[in-house]
Parts: C-alpha cells; structure tokens; sequence
DNA sequence: TATACACTGAGAACAAGTCTCAATCCAACT
DNA sequence: AGTTGGATTGAGACTTGTTCTCAGTGTATA
C-alpha cells in the first residue's frame, strides 16, 4: 500500500479540472474560480481539510461561500464530506476521482493522512461486505475505514519519553464541536 | 456474523453494572441513578444512542445532566461517542465492555446497527493493519468500519419503486448539525 | 451534627454550519 | 453594444447541538 500526501493517481495534470467542470455542468452549475480554488486546495492537501484549514490557506475567501461550494461540490460528486472523531466536518474529494482509500486517524496531533489499502486487504473486506448482505439484508453502497493511533512523529515522541503522557488532541473540544 | 440490536455477550446479568461501577470509582466518581439509567439505555438499545434518543427514552432527565453523563462516563472508560455521518455525535458502551463490532449505517433513514466481523475478516484486518506500520510508522491502537448503505426495511422500499429516488437521510441539516 | 465534596437541574453561553438578501457576474440573445 | 435571466458571491444574521456556570441537593466520613 502507499500512503499519499499529495493529490491521488488520477488528479495529475488537467484531467481533474476538466473532470470537474463536466460534472458540474450536468448539475447546471458553473465552474467559477472559488470552486476550482477549492478543487484545488483539496486536490493539493491530499487529506481531508476541515473548514479551518481551508481559512487558512484561502483567507481572502469567506466562509459562507466556502461551505456553499462544498454543498455544490457534494452534491455534483466531486466531494466528499467526512465526520472526524472530533466532531467537526472534512471534506476530501471523491474517491471516484482521486482513489479509493483509508484514513489513519492520529489521536495525538490530529492529523489525518491517507493510505490506499493492499489488494488483498480490499479482497477480504469486498467478501465481508457481500456476507452482510445474506445475514442482515443491509445492502452496502460504500464503507470507509478510519485507523486510529500514533503517526510516525508522535510515536517517536511516545517512545522516547515513555514516562510522560502524551497530550491527546482535543480531549474535550471547548464550546460546540 | 451476528447482527445484534440487544446488549454484547459481556453486558448479560449483573457483571456490566459491576464494571463500571468499579470503573467510575477509579475515576473518583459516584455510580447515581442517572448515570446508572443512562448504562441501562445504552446497553439495551445495542448500537448508538443519540441525544435525541436518549431524550426519548428518559425524558425525565435534562439534556444538560445526560451530556455531563456522558462525558463522565466517557472519561471513565464505559462509554465511547462516535461522530456520524450526520455530524451529530451519538453513544454506545466501550468495545471492551461489550465486544468488537463495526456499524451498519443506512443512509436512507439514518438507522446505525451494530455487526460483529467474521473472526475471517478480522484476522484480515489485524494483519493489515500490522503492515501499516512497516509502510507508514504509524502505529494503531484501534479502528472503525462503518459501512454505508441501505439497511433491509429501506432497501425493499427502494426496489419496490426503482423509479422513485428514496429521499435521503438528513441531506442537508437545517441549522447546526 | 458538621464538613467536604460530588452530583444535579435550569438555563445561559458558545460556535459550526446554514440561510437570507442584495449586489455582481456571465452566457445567450437581440 | 445593450438587455435579460439566472447563477454566483459576500456579509452577516440565524439556528441549534453541545458545553459551561452556578446555586441547590445529596452523601460519605469523621
């Protein structure tokens, strides 16, 4: 497997823009330079971004028109809003036009990387997935897989000072997560 | 695999309110009554609770007092929030107080069902995650599957009408989700 | 009984995400 | 070039799940 931090197999050269563009255009939408800011942002970040990151590298864009373009973007299947642990919404491009992957999620710093799975892995989980269907009728569309622990950093950290706690990140966000 | 909507193997007879008594009190805290109705709830509904449910179901306690529950007994190892998909957090008891199992999250009508992996497919998981760390240096101490899709009641509603579009789970959540 | 501290209820406060509205942009057409 | 209709944008108000505050109550220990 490969763990990525830049934009996936798929997003290389022009494709994405154009990608892009189509599928807003079947959703009667156009492809302004605020999407394709964000398209680009996404693409670049090669994790999922929370709204605070995206204020952060495109400061001169407002909120409320980033969430917009995220609810138009989602609903023209170009993103994808993802539920972290720590309440807050991330938004990452479908997996349709990056690739298929898992989050490994760090308890410790927050950050959350990507990892494409090994083909055997995928195997087993397709053949669990179908199983369900027999035994609980639940029919799957799709499945995500978030892996909790330590990323490299802070598992060095962890080992190097074993007598110290480390501090996990937002044990108990202040105010409405 | 089993899907289970009653309390895990470990939750039978008394030895649930056992532990976590024992639990909170390594955590210098009282088992009350409240605290003791909200264990009860999670242990019967067997998947996770929202707020919303719990206000349902104990409509005597105040949302204030059930959050404070909830967070206590989270601090004290017996209950584990997890973020849906919705953006509203939800609750369920420890893995280690019930046992291991993965969610079954209908995105028709919001329904989270609790399922237990093949010992087949969890010997694939461990293995993978194992190699993460060889290829990664991160280090996992726990995952989470959700699956999404369409649960048995929904998914013969939506082959009952192919030609109908089944209107989905909480598309856009009014206000603050 | 006295003391100390944990627990509880009621409601205020906070903030992520959504909605509203007026202004602006853009494509298509005349 | 000018018009027109509709999509897009920015600013800020609004909604609401969750957390915090504070005064009052319960409870264990001495």
């Amino acid at each position: 497997m490969t763990v990525s931090r830049g934009p996936g197999d798929k997003t290389g050269g022009d494709s994405l823009h154009g990608l892009v563009e189509e599928r807003l255009r079947q959703a009667a939408q156009r492809y302004t330079s605020g999407r394709r800011a964000l398209v680009d942002l996404l693409a670049q970040a090669g994790h999922p971004l929370s709204i605070e990151d995206i204020a952060e590298q495109a400061p001169r864009m407002p909120r409320s028109s980033a969430y917009r373009h995220l609810v138009d973007l989602q609903q023209a299947g170009v993103v994808r809003r993802v539920a972290a642990n720590d309440g807050y919404f991330r938004f990452e491009l479908a997996e349709d036009i990056t690739e298929h992957h898992h989050h490994l999620v760090c308890t410790y710093c927050g950050q959350v990387l990507d990892v494409t799975p090994t083909p055997a892995f995928e195997q087993a989980m397709n053949s669990y997935l179908a199983s369900l269907t027999g035994s609980s009728g639940f029919v799957s569309d799709d499945h995500r897989l978030d892996v909790l622990g330590a990323c490299a950093t802070c598992n060095r950290a962890r080992s190097a000072r074993r007598d110290q706690a480390l501090p996990r990140a937002t044990p108990q966000p202040a105010g409405r997560p």
